[in-house]
DNA sequence: TCATAAAATTGATAAAAGTCAAGCTCTTGA
DNA sequence: TCAAGAGCTTGACTTTTATCAATTTTATGA
């Protein structure tokens, strides 16, 4: 790894309390790597042996059963994933693969125990991520418990607008089909949930949306500050 | 609080090893309250005041929106609860009842903070209990996305049936109106769901459950360990 | 023990979501 | 530039789930 890149990865929330000596070993058993978009990262019920954290690019995690699969988290940078499962040296619970290509630190999962159990700094850290990983899925589950796939589609446009700069104008960041398995639902009703949202000022072209009212479509999806964030 | 209450307490895997000094300074800000069933512990929305530990009984943790309200988890003994509003001083995203008659230690959330600053292993415990509830949420998703209402149900049953002691009796622990709101569904449906069981060897009596076909119950449920544990 | 209210069930209907099949549209690489 | 394939959309239909209304059952306290 490069010098830079180190220091950059230093300055995450993470790891920018925690001891020199201790970042050190981290980093030190730490690889960092570059993979092609759609390559499987993880797969669920394998043993955690890493913690990933991605510098660049984005992850999907996605579940299955009953031969079917829904996509529970997109993970963005710089952000770690399956942390749980490396704090508690048990299996994941998700598969990962990447969306795009995307650069990712792997941390062998035996040091970051380690050093965590040694480093109050990290250990804090840690927590914070975990506590904010935690909120993140009850989110997702109140999403999904408490509004249609309708709904779920608005609120989605109106906060990437607002990610987007609040234009009005907002590009999809991923594949529809991976849109409708985060969200939910199948390929098909999400086509026909945007058919339902035109009469709301929603126009879609490609991976374009224009949200031409804001009000009409805000009745509709009803966001909620502890959902939506 | 009695001294045998604050032994019993400490025995937590939660304090366990934790600094004597540490603990003594947690547990004198913290009371010990009974609670009536039902009782409104904590609205969401509010700031995190206190972190919550549930001594004896069941508490209920919801959420709502759009009108609607659904049953997110289920809180036994001794477990805490609203770990990481506490731990984030933030807003709860959940509310909290009681389900039944309990008894609640709360401890003031500023007192958690700074002694998890200064005592490394209590942060440790909290992140243990903290990746837990983060694993128990991606299993209710994954559970909540990959299967139908019907299939909620059935695999409720195995594992509470497993639980209670494997015999093919068991008795629900709460209401079914609870109980469908848990597994995501209404009450009518869950009523429906119980009807199409029937079919598969499960005898509803008030409470009172048998599965005298865990055969074919299990061909249908199709239990994952990544979800059901 | 009975009256009352709450909980649960059932039926009828509607809405939401999934499935299957066909066709369209956009890449993308030869 | 065009052909192939993947992604997306649309239509017809089925399944799943919710809603509303009416009963029945169960629990509860006077």
């Amino acid at each position: 790894m490069r010098d830079e890149e180190i220091a950059a990865i230093r300055e995450l929330a993470l790891f920018a309390s925690m001891d020199e000596k201790n970042f050190d070993e981290l980093v030190q058993g730490s690889y960092l790597q570059i993979f092609p978009p759609g390559l499987q990262l993880i797969s669920e019920g394998d043993p955690a042996d890493f913690l990933h954290i991605v510098i660049e690019g984005c992850v999907e995690l996605v579940a299955t059963a009953n031969k079917r699969e829904t996509t529970l988290f997109m993970i963005e940078p710089v952000k770690t994933f399956i942390l749980a499962a490396v704090l508690k040296d048990d299996v994941y619970l998700m598969s990962a693969r990447t969306a795009i290509r995307s650069r990712i630190l792997l941390v062998p999962a035996d040091a970051v125990r380690q050093v965590m159990a040694k480093d109050g700094e990290f250990a804090l850290g840690m927590l914070h991520e975990l506590a904010n990983y935690y909120r993140v899925s009850v989110r997702t589950l109140k999403n999904q418990k408490l509004r249609t796939g309708v709904e779920r589609l608005a609120n989605y446009l109106i906060t990437l607008d607002t990610l987007q700069g609040a234009s009005g104008v907002c590009k999809l960041p991923h594949d529809k089909r991976t849109l409708a398995s985060y969200l939910g639902m199948t390929p098909e009703n999400l086509s026909r949930a945007f058919g339902t949202l035109a009469q709301y000022g929603v126009e879609v072209s490609g991976r374009k949306i224009s949200l031409s009212n804001l009000e009409d479509l805000t009745v509709l999806a009803k966001p909620e500050k502890l959902i939506d964030g």
